[in-house]
DNA sequence: CTTGACCTTGACACCAGTGTCAGGCGCTAG
DNA sequence: CTAGCGCCTGACACTGGTGTCAAGGTCAAG
């Protein structure tokens, strides 16, 4: 298929997909004209890259991984990419813990300045 | 005094103090031969700057905040900052939110694939 | 042939504070 | 005079996935 079926079949923008393509993650061949040819195999391997972005992977990061990365489709993570997720999470593990101490630093600025603090409560969001 | 003294005393670099002059946060004057001229009180005011990055404010948003912020060396933030320091809050209670989210999701994928996951543990951080 | 949709590559912009370099001037000690 | 340090401005790099534009090729429908 094109890149333009690709793209609204993914979700993802075109461009990222050729972003992807030439980071080497899609495994694609260029038809006679040029023009990128994906296999249908190639809209798991998008939405598993962008899986990893969303989780906090870089495209660098990712190009690291193992091929069964990118070959299944399952929910199961090949072992060679476990120890990547294991220092993902340790990372996040320090960013929580580097945003609670400066949200600890923020009330205390606004503690002190205004006594009456609402209780340690949650934000909800929707970032992706 | 000089930029580079003004560095020495502050801890920033005379490269991040020329920048912040340059948004106007320094109050500072120039001497004939064009040199920066800094008086004591640009020590704390630095430092002021300096302590409002790292909690997560942006050079621009500290340029809207109200000269008091500068002007003032106690612990104290003057009345109108606090509504800023409330809206970060906001956002850094967003962004823990996200990242405990991120962390399910790494948890989730570990815990498939790795049935013995450490319990919630913290990793010791020493950003700034 | 013409139009229009789709594809190609390459390049710039974005965010935002900081490092670093280049080219040049000021000032002081020898 | 000169060596050396400090200061000046201006500009580029960096991070990194994505948007967007330019200039051009491909191809099917009319």
């Amino acid at each position: 298929m094109n890149i333009g079926e690709l793209a609204r079949r993914t979700g993802s923008s075109a461009r990222s997909i050729r972003h992807y393509d030439k980071a080497g993650l899609l495994a694609s061949h260029r038809r006679d004209n040029g023009y990128r040819d994906f296999s249908d195999e190639a809209v798991p391997q998008v939405m598993q890259v962008a899986r990893m972005i969303r989780l906090g992977f870089s495209l660098e990061e990712i190009t690291t991984f193992p091929p069964c990365m990118l070959r299944q489709v399952t929910n199961a993570v090949c072992p060679d990419a476990l120890a990547a997720h294991r220092e993902r999470l340790a990372e996040v593990d320090r960013q929580l813990f580097d945003l609670a101490r400066l949200r600890e630093r923020l009330l205390t600025v606004l503690g002190a300045n205004e006594p009456h603090l609402p209780p340690t409560e949650r934000a909800p969001h929707e970032p992706s």
